[in-house]
DNA sequence: TCGTCCATCTTACTCGGAGTAGGTTACCCC
DNA sequence: GGGGTAACCTACTCCGAGTAAGATGGACGA
């Protein structure tokens, strides 16, 4: 066969190879619980490779984080251009967002849930993708909205951030949910408010 | 002085101490970072000790977590009886959470960045104190809200938690926000909706 | 006052995984 | 084909989680 010895392959497509085993391997057993060798040894090499090409282990995971991020902006961006209003840009960066989760789980799942050291690189590169995310809000809406108060602008932004990840993550548990259901949910609470539906 | 030599303090006092300075060095260094030798020091005793009280390194972060969990708890239905209305609710709910996280910031730097073992325990942890606030909000929600639709109401309540969460992490870059603010920027959008800003 | 018992505590290890020093080999290009 | 270099490997060190087995302070009965 053609890969019978895999071996002696360029950098960039050997990188590219490392990451895709490390995504997984992570997001299955967890940022402390892989271990390096194991990683080197599912992309058939050594592991002093993984350490020529990223330098430590959470180097590996912060190239895993930057790759997903980069899909993600991606994805929300394109999907808010040509909006008409505000609401309509809102919605479809939501549903932008609810599906890129559904179809790469194992990359959100590194973005959710590996922020395991606080202080560290990883943890604010998470922290970045928030940030990137925030950001395309508030400029989504300072676009659309009436300023005035920035520091409230700022505040929504982060809400509207937070309050689509943990509805992302309850989706997870509700299969039946699907994006676009997700998406409508969150437009009630957000577009409308909770008032609407007091008794 | 009396406490020249600190030894032989019964079970309960040694294990409240323990974590009391494992809180401190978690949230200090982060996690990974956190050795048990050091804790063991800072206590006063040897490493062994912690093996005895807690079983493992993630044992003792679970005390911490399950402590914090405790005071948030309490903390926050206390808030929230006696209520007038559903608005009313929420906002005091709110108010006692974003109180709880100035005053307490270690342990809520705990729960918010220590997620660190994807399928351990501790993540199942800091996510049932999530979870326990959810239940409380979506109890709330029953109880003024129109019933109908379980899912979009579970939906909500899971939006509320995650916004509220972001919402404090953003409060920590912003120390000129007080709790109160914090509040009404949360009660702002949350309740009145986006809509009612739109241009 | 003195011995006995046991909860509290210690020293001195093992073991696994992150990270590294230094040498080896396949492939490209002349 | 032969030199040069990028890709690669073997064989370590080191640090920290977790443990085995023994030492000791002090409460309490006689």
């Amino acid at each position: 066969m053609t890969t019978a010895k895999r071996k002696r392959m360029p950098r960039a497509d050997r990188m590219r190879q490392m990451i895709e085993v490390a995504e997984q391997v992570f997001s299955e057993r967890g940022y402390a619980a892989a271990s390096m060798d194991e990683i080197a040894e599912l992309v058939g090499v050594s592991k002093p490779m993984l350490y020529e090409y990223f330098n430590s282990k959470e180097g590996l995971l912060l190239a895993c984080i930057r790759e997903s991020r980069a899909v993600l902006r991606e994805v929300t961006e394109q999907a808010t251009v040509g909006a008409a209003d505000a609401e309509d840009a809102l919605r479809r960066g939501l549903l932008a967002f609810f599906v890129f989760i559904r179809e790469r789980r194992q990359a959100w799942s590194l973005l959710r849930h590996e922020m395991a050291l606080i202080g560290t690189p990883a943890a604010d590169e998470v922290e970045e993708t928030r940030r990137q995310q925030t950001d395309l809000i508030a400029a989504l809406m300072s676009g659309h909205f009436d300023s005035g108060d920035d520091l409230r602008a700022e505040a929504a932004a982060e809400f509207v951030v937070g309050a689509c990840e943990r509805l992302a993550i309850w989706c997870e548990r509700h299969d039946e949910v699907s994006p676009e259901a997700a998406t409508e949910y969150a437009m009630d609470v957000l577009w409308s408010g909770l008032a609407h539906r007091a008794r």
